[in-house]
DNA sequence: CGGGATCCGTCTTGATACTG
DNA sequence: CAGTATCAAGACGGATCCCG
């Protein structure tokens, strides 16, 4: 995805401006889901492959890593990088704005 | 649009959530451009039709108004409403977020 | 003529079925 | 369980059209 412009705002919105990749931060980041079928639990319900090209758009943007684990099988764990955890007060303050101003929004479960 | 989960983030995402809305914020709450060919000249270049999308959702979101101007003919301004103004601190932490870990961003101009 | 809506081809995103 | 392949749906960009 080429940047359109060299202002933060369109930087940033190139890179998280979607549906989709600040849920899969939030989970990340504040309900520490790790694994691959967690994020497919969430009640927004992504489909797989969104849920995977997020998942490597973040990681080449430095946001996550994955690693393996489990012995044999290959199985996936994602977590935030330093990098990605400076996302978290974005996420709060949208969290705040929306509480303020869209009506009947609680934090999910 | 409808709403995915109750989820704050998820709500503010089924608004905010793409890569145009908040361009258009932006050059309204720091720029305070207010007509259609100013949005236009943003150095993003968005789409006569995109942009007319976007105006129109905003609007309905409650968080811009338009109101006409000039004395003949149909021309409009497009100004924030108090409750698109709270956007400003979302926008303000993606700029801090995007200076610091997005390379070369300037606010452009 | 200038503001903005509409149409259309293209590119992107998403849902579902399926595989290692 | 963790993805990939396939195909459908939607978003975007640009041109054009329409109205005051």
């Amino acid at each position: 995805m080429n940047r359109r412009s060299d202002c933060p705002i369109s930087c940033a919105l190139d890179l998280i401006g979607d549906r989709w990749t600040l849920i899969v931060l939030r989970d990340l980041l504040f309900f520490n889901k790790t694994r691959f079928d967690e994020f497919l639990e969430s009640p927004e319900h992504i489909s797989t492959s969104v849920l995977t090209d997020r998942l490597h758009k973040l990681e080449r943007a430095g946001l996550i890593e994955k690693t393996p684990y489990s012995s044999h099988r290959l199985r996936m764990t994602y977590s935030p990088t330093e990098k990605g955890k400076t996302l978290a007060p974005v996420l709060n303050e949208i969290v705040c704005w929306a509480r303020q101003n869209i009506e009947d929004t609680v934090m999910y479960g």
